[in-house]
Parts: C-alpha cells; sequence; structure tokens
DNA sequence: AAAAAACCATACTCGTGGTACAGTAAATCT
DNA sequence: AGATTTACTGTACCACGAGTATGGTTTTTT
C-alpha cells in the first residue's frame, strides 16, 4: 500500500503547487501528471475525476492546519496571550510562504461553486465552519476572563480570521504584494487588543 | 453608435450575472450569447475573447463604485463619522445584493491569474490600488483630527476595508450565508470605531 | 446612393476533461 | 510457487467550450 499512496500524495503536491500558483481551472490535468511522472491514467486510477482531486486537497488541508494551530495553543499563557501569540504566528508563516497557504484552495472553490460537485462544495463548508468553530472557542476562553469593549457576536468574530486571511490573500495576488496578509492579519491583532487588552499598552 | 453599445452593455449584464453567480471559467460563451439575444458572432464582434469581456467588466465595476463612494462621502459630517457611514452604508449594499457585489469579479480575476492575460491582471490591479488610496485619504482626514489607539499603518488599515469585503464574500459564499459579508463589515466598523472614537460610547 | 457599423450563419481547429478497455509489473495472499 | 490484487501504462475515443475564418445580411450613418 505505500506505493499507491506515495504517488497520491505526489500527485497532490505537485497539483496543489500548480493551483496555487495558477488556480485550479487554468492547472489541467496533463500538466499534473507531467509533474507527478505518471500517465494521465495513472491519475484516473487515484482521482475518478478532478472534483475528487480538488476534494482530496481540501481535505488534507484541515488536517495539515488542526496539527498547527494544536501547537499554536500550547504556546500562550491566557487565552487573550494564546490568541494574539496565535495570530503573530499566523502572520509569520503567511509572511514566509505568502502565496502557499491552502486557504486558496478554499477560496477558489468558493468561487467556482458550479465547477464542483457537491462533494467538494461540503467538504469546502465544513472547513470554514471548523475554522469558525475552533477560533469561536478561543474568543470564548477570552470573553471569559476580559471584558469586551465593544458589543460584538463571537461567531462573526471567529469568522473574521478566516475573512481576513481569505481577503488578505486575494488582495496580496491583486496588488502583487505579497505582505499584504501578514499585515492584515496584523490588523486583526491589534483589532483583538483594543477588544480585549486592560490596557492600551501590550 | 446606440445600438451597438446597447447590446455591449446587454452582453455584460448578462454576463456579470452568470459570472457572479458561478464563476468565470463555469460561464459560457454559449450561455451569455443565449441570455443577451445575439449569436457567437456577434459577442466576438463586440469582444476579441473571454479576457476583454473580463477587462470590460472590472472597468466598469471601477466606475460604479466611485460614484458610489462619491455620494457616500456628502452625507457624514467629520471625517470619522463619513467612514463610520460609508461602512454602514456598504454593509447594507451587502445584505440587499449579497453575491452581487463586484468585487467577486476582481477576487475571481486575482485566483485565476493564469488565465487571464495582463491587461485584465493589470485592471484588476488598478482597482486594489484604487480602493487602497480612496479610503486611505479617508483615514488620512481622520488621524489628522483625532487620536489612534494603536500605531498601525494607515495603508494597510486601508486594504482592510478591501480584504474585509473580499473575503467576506468568500466565507459566505463558503458557508452558504448570505449575511456573513456584512457582518464582516460591520465588525470593521466596531475596530475603526475603537482605534479612533473618543468615547467608548459612540 | 454609398459606406461603414452591427450583426448572422456555418464550418472548422484545438485544448481539456472524461471514458473504455486491454495489457503489464510488482506486491500480497494462499 | 502460483493466483490474485494493486498500481499502474498505452491507445483510442467522445463531448464540449474557446477561438478563427469567412462570407453574407441588415441597419445606421454620411
Amino acid at each position: 500500500m505505500a506505493r499507491g499512496s506515495e504517488t497520491r500524495s505526489k500527485i497532490m503536491d505537485v497539483a496543489q503547487a500548480a493551483i496555487l500558483a495558477k488556480g485550479f481551472e487554468a492547472t489541467s490535468i496533463e500538466e499534473i501528471v507531467a509533474g507527478s511522472e505518471i500517465t494521465r491514467s495513472g491519475f484516473f486510477y487515484h482521482f475518478p475525476d478532478k472534483n475528487a482531486l480538488a476534494h482530496a486537497l481540501i481535505k488534507r488541508h484541515i488536517e495539515v492546519e488542526n496539527e498547527l494551530f494544536g501547537r499554536a495553543a500550547a504556546l500562550g499563557e491566557g487565552p487573550l496571550q494564546t490568541m494574539l501569540i496565535g495570530l503573530k504566528l499566523m502572520a509569520e508563516l503567511l509572511d514566509d510562504m505568502p502565496n502557499g497557504h491552502p486557504g486558496c484552495i478554499v477560496a477558489t472553490a468558493a468561487y467556482q461553486d458550479r465547477l464542483f460537485n457537491r462533494d467538494v462544495r461540503d467538504a469546502n463548508k465544513r472547513a470554514a465552519l471548523g475554522w469558525r468553530s475552533r477560533f469561536r472557542g478561543m474568543f470564548e476562553d477570552i470573553v471569559a476572563t476580559h471584558r469586551m469593549r465593544d458589543d460584538v457576536d463571537i461567531d462573526q468574530l471567529a469568522d473574521m480570521v478566516s475573512a481576513i486571511i481569505e481577503g488578505g490573500l486575494i488582495l496580496s495576488r491583486a496588488v502583487d504584494e505579497p505582505s499584504v496578509t501578514a499585515q492584515q492579519v496584523r490588523l486583526l491583532q491589534s483589532y483583538v487588543k483594543l477588544l480585549f487588552a486592560p490596557e492600551p499598552g501590550l
């Protein structure tokens, strides 16, 4: 089984790199198989169609992100610090590989709705809802111990993390300035600070 | 000349509606000509290719947005109020037609980079930079009269408006909740308030 | 009336996604 | 060791959408 899953993940690696660089539609199967050193037939052996590939990529991305945030959570002392450190780490990560963030895949899927089947759209939705619940949990811990300076909905606040990242990625691509995404995350950090931090400093 | 430009804008209307609903790639020329009551030949008479169509749509969108924000600017009293009202109007507009906002086109273009030629990408870039300079101007007026509670870059703050809108649109589509985009804009309003408003209230 | 602009009709090429199916090398099972 | 399954290769084919070519027709403008 080792050989099979190796090829499979190689296909996914090549595909992901290409998709993040040029978009899903613009990435042809021909190109993927060329980079993966297999044949068209080989591709269709592993993935019944392009949809299945997108589905697999989103699924894998969720797992990667989950472990990443698990590590981040262990670093902070209080819930607010955890959140701020998490955002800082995220910003640094985005600085390192600005267009490598797999959030792009979700965005692509979101804007190419009818192009994908229900499986892919559902996976996409689960990803977004997963982020919401994760960040919601973190913000709940914060409001339990800190006073909120403005009355905002926690679910919406949780969504803001994803929205800022996705929007930052788009803007970053549009103006061709890779640093934009990380900057936006840092602005979100500033907002969280203003919302919850007791003193103006820190 | 009236007849020609009428057909042209009808093509663009139909195309825009379809693209916003299903994405650029998923919208076929066949479909556009069917909705526009012309033939394929007619389409290619007005637009040399699909790229030209995208270009025209982005260009038109910029003009529409410019006039919209011109009106919004006349409503506020001080610069901060103008900004807050502007964001409020924007949120209401997004509530009314959540997926109708043409920002989607820019986002689509951003994520389908290689699919478009330089013309389209440049138009897209100009759109994003236009937003930046517009909002930057507004924020500059604010910092001239208000104290900033956190030291953030004004260009980045200006970008945040676009980022929140684009990100909100993506998230809204991903989780299939049309209200998300407007909520995110209102959160941005909350941030601006916390950043600049002298008292906690108002 | 002449010329240009705004189309229509038809037929073709080419790239890409996807299917079908026959064959083969290597790992796994019995 | 032989049989079966897994993981592929190779070839041939279909459908569909973008784009080209070209010649003809109607409408508007001059």
